[in-house]
DNA sequence: AATATTCCCGTTTTT
DNA sequence: CGGGAATATT
């Protein structure tokens, strides 16, 4: 055993309450942790498993997985706190799968060498793939053919599969894109995030010997957030505790917030029916907020009707009161926030235990330039972005290619980034005489062959060719010294230099990347390339995120999950904001998960909570007249202090239009942006915006049947509809 | 071939 | 409003 000293164990177990030290103890069978908000979970966990490495088996059979790298990181320390020794396998679900796609490539029949294509690559190889089906792009959407496909992968049907579960025509037609699809993405030896779980779980599943060898190495199994695995994730889990049946799943049915992704609230729900004997521990006690906090939340999460009840109770002090605000517009509402962050740092407040969360990221915009004319340091969530800027893919793309030569999106990327006067038809030439000669075009470009049929550029293409045997060799090197070589030697640096000073510039990025990989190779000396290149694929948003650096912390509501904070202000609780609503679906299930990610947002504050509405809000572009979120209503009337004029009675409907009423509708008091209106001739539609100016209010209406038009109100023959009256 | 200009349309959320 | 793509210009 890793450890055992009574002393030792005495230690794991100190300052737990009683359902918390029944989990640690927990030792074999199956374990459900139904853990509440601020419950103490990752100090369960955490102390479990190095209780596990202590009593019953050694660290490096015990597998804890995570969805993010901050998340794993941050297990990682803890339980390397506590000592248990070493070789435990702390890692994402993601993370996981690309290792052990990567190990038994041959098993999973996956080449070697694969690499990870984000969201950009992929968006791009699917709408080649729909262009080479023959089909338009403007009908076939490649983000709603991406989210498909996706969504397919993520419940394992690959495409075969999904080809014959065809149930009509726009599926059988998806299939053919996907296969399409499949067939380029294999073509360049590419992996999209989804085949990372989708593939190990094929593989597990008709691989017993594997399995086998895996579950002897893998004896006790964690995974954490278990209410947002999907069905591949599900899998996966299932088949590596087939036998030892030692799966530990942690997670809330109240924080599963990612259905749209295709994660299944149903698989923890499930869980006391997949393994009978499953001990249950319920972890109720809050230990994180104040009362008024959790009894505001717990007020709003018992609006949903598809639910485990659940009791959250705190020991906790009662605190200050839940504040709930509304200002006129949305500067406003980041100005005074940013105003408050301002007084709070001059009384010498630490800014680090502040955040400010929003529905979607288009949000922050407000809140940062409030923050930066208030002068008030303040960190964004989004690692993500980072590596999507088109400095940093272009860099990355040269390592790609070199990674891996079959990547031929990489490929076409850098044979003209910087320009080097290799321009499209040249590109297109090129491909065209590589598909002919049955040969990859970074083969066709190196090995000296005769181009001449590319006319004049074949010069061109040939100086790329010796250039790319000059940086072609730095594949051994470390990432850093690598990117230095690459981003010198291929042009890069010289071409982004004229903007490389300005703050946040291209260079400047370049600089950042640099020192990440850097850092990357402090952490990990024995990493090649590969492995770095690995790492920026799977970075998540919250990755970003830094403790203790004094500023404020901006991120989305998904974001915040598993984090906390002393002070947290929510904005935009507005209808249609959040809970967020998509004009083409179908309503009353989703708000359930909206209802869920407010009450995730809420729970993350530890003593102070603020959320915050805006009356009008600019959205890409015009600004329009919001709806309070009717979340906002569900809270208990007495924990809340209403800020700003509170209900839909003042102010707002008495402001100065008194000459205007002439022809509008008799009822445009009930009129906003979202309700349903009907034309005589363009028929059902619905209220985009709306604009009210001093003399006309204009409306932007999207109709049912396409189209989208405006109007001056008083002159457009539109009528209200009820949502009843809709068939 | 590279750069300048206009136009179009829209991401919710993320590994 | 702002990025990306189609289109115009040099």
């Amino acid at each position: 055993m890793g450890r055992s000293t009574d002393a030792g164990l005495d230690e794991l177990l100190t300052d737990l309450s009683e359902p918390q030290r029944e989990a640690v103890t927990h030792t074999d069978g199956p374990l459900l942790i139904l853990a509440g908000p601020g419950s103490g979970k990752t100090r369960v966990v955490t102390r479990r498993a190095a209780y596990l490495a202590a009593t019953v088996t050694e660290p490096w059979h015990i597998l804890a997985v995570t969805f993010t790298n901050k998340a794993a990181r941050e297990m990682q320390e803890r339980i390397a706190a506590l000592s248990p020794g070493e070789g435990m396998t702390v890692s994402t679900f993601h993370a996981l799968g690309a290792r052990l796609l990567r190990i038994h490539h041959d098993r999973a029949g996956v080449p070697p060498n694969f690499t990870i294509f984000d969201t950009d690559d992929r968006r791009k190889v699917i709408k080649q793939a729909i262009e080479q089906c023959d089909l338009s792009t403007t009908n076939w959407q490649p983000a709603v053919v991406e989210r498909e496909i996706s969504l397919a992968k993520s419940t394992m049907l690959t495409a075969e599969a999904y080809a014959i579960e065809e149930t009509d025509w726009r599926q059988r037609t998806i299939a053919r894109i996907y296969e399409a699809y499949e067939a380029l993405m294999t073509n360049m030896a590419g992996l999209d995030f989804d085949d990372l779980l989708m593939r190990v779980a094929l593989l597990l599943g008709r691989d017993s010997e594997l399995r086998d060898r895996l579950e002897d190495r893998y004896r006790y199994v964690l995974i954490d957030e278990y209410q947002d695995t999907n069905a591949a994730q599900y899998r996966i889990a299932q088949l590596l505790t087939q036998q030892r049946r030692n799966l530990c799943a942690t997670g809330d049915p109240d924080q599963s917030i990612y259905g749209w992704r295709g994660a299944d609230i149903g698989n923890i729900l499930r869980f006391e029916g997949d393994f009978e004997d499953a001990r249950v521990v319920r972890l109720e006690q809050n230990y994180r907020s104040t009362k008024r906090i959790l009894s505001a939340a717990d007020a709003l999460i018992a609006g949903n009707m598809q639910r485990k009840e659940k009791t959250l109770w705190t020991d906790n002090a009662d605190g200050p009161a839940v504040r709930a605000v509304e200002y006129d517009t949305a500067d406003e509402e980041a100005h005074s926030i940013a105003a408050e962050f301002a007084v709070l740092s001059r009384q010498g407040a630490n800014l680090s235990d502040t955040a400010v969360f929003y529905r979607v990221n288009s949000l922050s915009r407000v809140v940062e330039e409030a923050l930066i004319r208030s002068g008030v340091a303040y960190q964004i969530a989004r690692g993500v972005e980072f590596y999507r800027r088109k400095e940093i893919k272009d860099v990355l793309a040269y390592l790609r290619v070199m990674v891996n030569p079959a990547d031929a999106l990489s490929l076409l990327r850098v044979i003209n980034t910087p320009p080097r006067g290799i321009g499209a038809t040249t590109v297109k030439r090129l491909v065209a005489v590589a598909e002919a000669a049955g040969r990859s075009v970074l083969d066709l470009i190196t090995s000296g062959d005769d181009l001449s049929a590319l006319g004049r550029s074949a010069a061109k293409v040939g100086e790329f060719g010796e250039l790319w045997g000059k940086l072609a060799d730095v594949l051994d090197w470390p990432a850093a010294k690598a990117i230095e070589h690459v981003v010198s030697h291929s042009g890069l640096r010289a071409f982004y230099k004229p903007v490389t000073d300005a703050e946040g510039g291209p260079g400047r990025n370049i600089d950042e990347l640099i020192s990440a990989a850097a850092d990357f190779h402090k952490q990990q000396p024995d990493a090649t390339i590969r492995d770095w290149l690995e790492h920026t694929a799977l970075v998540s948003d919250v990755d970003a995120v830094e403790s203790d650096t004094g500023s404020v912390t901006l991120m989305t509501l998904h974001a915040a999950k598993g984090l906390e904070f002393d002070n947290v202000y929510m904005i935009g609780l507005e209808d249609g904001l959040l809970p967020m609503r998509r004009f083409d679906e179908d309503e009353s299930e989703d708000t359930e998960e909206e209802r869920r990610l407010c009450f995730v947002g809420m729970t993350r504050a530890k003593r102070r909570l603020t959320l915050s509405r805006a009356r009008y809000r600019t959205s890409r572009g015009s600004a329009a007249r919001t709806v309070r979120s009717p979340f906002l209503d569900e809270l208990p009337r007495g924990e809340i202090e209403w800020v700003g004029g509170d209900d839909r009675t003042s102010r707002r409907d008495d402001v100065g239009m008194a000459d205007t009423s002439k022809g509008l509708p008799p009822d445009i008091e009930q009129w906003e942006v979202g309700t349903l209106v009907r034309h005589p001739t363009h028929g059902l539609g619905r209220i985009m915006s709306m604009h009210r100016g001093a003399k006309r209010t204009h409306v932007d209406v999207e109709f049912q049947e396409g189209g989208r038009r405006s109007w001056v109100l008083e002159f457009a023959n539109l009528v209200r509809v009820a949502f009843d009256e809709v068939d």
